[in-house]
DNA sequence: TCTGAAGACTTCAAAGCTAAAGTTAGAGCT
DNA sequence: AGCTCTAACTTTAGCTTTGAAGTCTTCAGA
């Protein structure tokens, strides 16, 4: 009874550290480079920590992530805030199949409507509502506010480096083409 | 019938490229630091398709994402490589429920086998099986391939201060507790 | 105009996860 | 011994997502 109280939906995560983690690899893998396994497991960790923060966050305003995602892509496409079902699972690397069911939940909760193209009775426009645009920009707000948290300790100049090189990283990822040595890929 | 093929359970995956995400998120709120969300946005692009390269290599090893994170897992204990399902869980973040089939499955390819600790008849014991760890070291010698490819562009010094400032980050994460306000805590 | 084909979702069945409700073994009292 | 409590899984019900199989336009040809 003396654990870590936390909301329900986000299990503890109890990791060895990061030091901890690479030395025992090196133990069971010669091979490896300390340096590239701390960039990438620090990336990894990075990333799921960040998320569930994103998660409890939005959590409070009603919203999953996955919903949060929806809205941002809607923001992101520019005023009037329309995309297609089609071009919603595009971007957000999901099936078309999930998209429907998101798009359902999202409708039922007043965050987007749903209506068909009456121009091309095939397509169907999914809008968001005024309540979802509230919802997107209460939740940036807290978004941006966590971010700056996070990054305080590092100086403006640190901020360039770091960004510089993360985009380098990223090019070299996006670039690679869907190949046939199963390298080098994309989407989560 | 142009676009790219793909192996299936990925879809596409079509983005904004980074920086005009940027500039439409300036548009629609005023308040953005450029420099802030390069610096997020890099870091779950490049995640999204760290993992889904991934997943594409270890696939062609006939296993999934989630079985190598127990591999890995199970490995990094050290030998004689066992571990109990809830201390699997907690390392992994997921719910023991989730464990237990995660382990049925892994258990049924022989990849680890499940027994009772007989000293104790209510712990379970998983043992990685020396095909499990065959599967892990294969795994293991395709994604520090694939790492160092990544970081092919970046010059030893580079690497050791991306890696440090992502350990800072990471130690803001990881040290802020999980508080009332709802900012900073952890898990994926 | 009718037919066939393609495109854009939607529906359906099955996989994998979470939350909550069991089970069962070991521990501490009385 | 007998009881109750707790710990460590497992089971059950319900979601969310995927892959595959529809359904319903629209368009190009015959």
């Amino acid at each position: 009874m003396s654990d870590t109280p936390e909301k329900p939906g986000t299990p503890d995560l109890q990791e060895p550290s990061l030091d901890e983690q690479i030395a025992a690899y090196q133990r069971e893998f010669r091979d490896l480079d300390p340096q590239v396994e701390q960039i990438v497991s620090a990336l990894g960790r990075l990333n799921r920590r960040m998320n569930v923060a994103y998660g409890r966050q939005v959590s409070d305003l009603g919203i999953s992530n996955a919903e949060w995602e929806v809205l941002k892509t809607l923001v992101l496409a520019g005023a009037p805030y329309r995309l297609g079902p089609g071009e919603l699972a595009k971007r957000l690397g999901l099936t078309p199949a999930a998209m429907t069911h998101r798009i359902d939940r999202m409708a039922g909760e007043g965050l987007v409507t749903r209506d068909r193209d009456e121009s091309n009775r095939v397509r169907v426009i999914v809008e968001l509502t005024d309540e979802g645009r509230t919802k997107w920009l209460a939740a940036m707000r807290m978004a941006t506010d966590f971010e700056e948290e996070l990054l305080q300790d590092l100086s403006g100049d640190e901020r360039g480096v770091l960004g510089e090189m993360l985009i380098r990283l990223l090019r070299r990822v996006e670039h690679a083409q869907p190949d046939a040595g199963g390298r080098l890929t994309d989407l989560d």
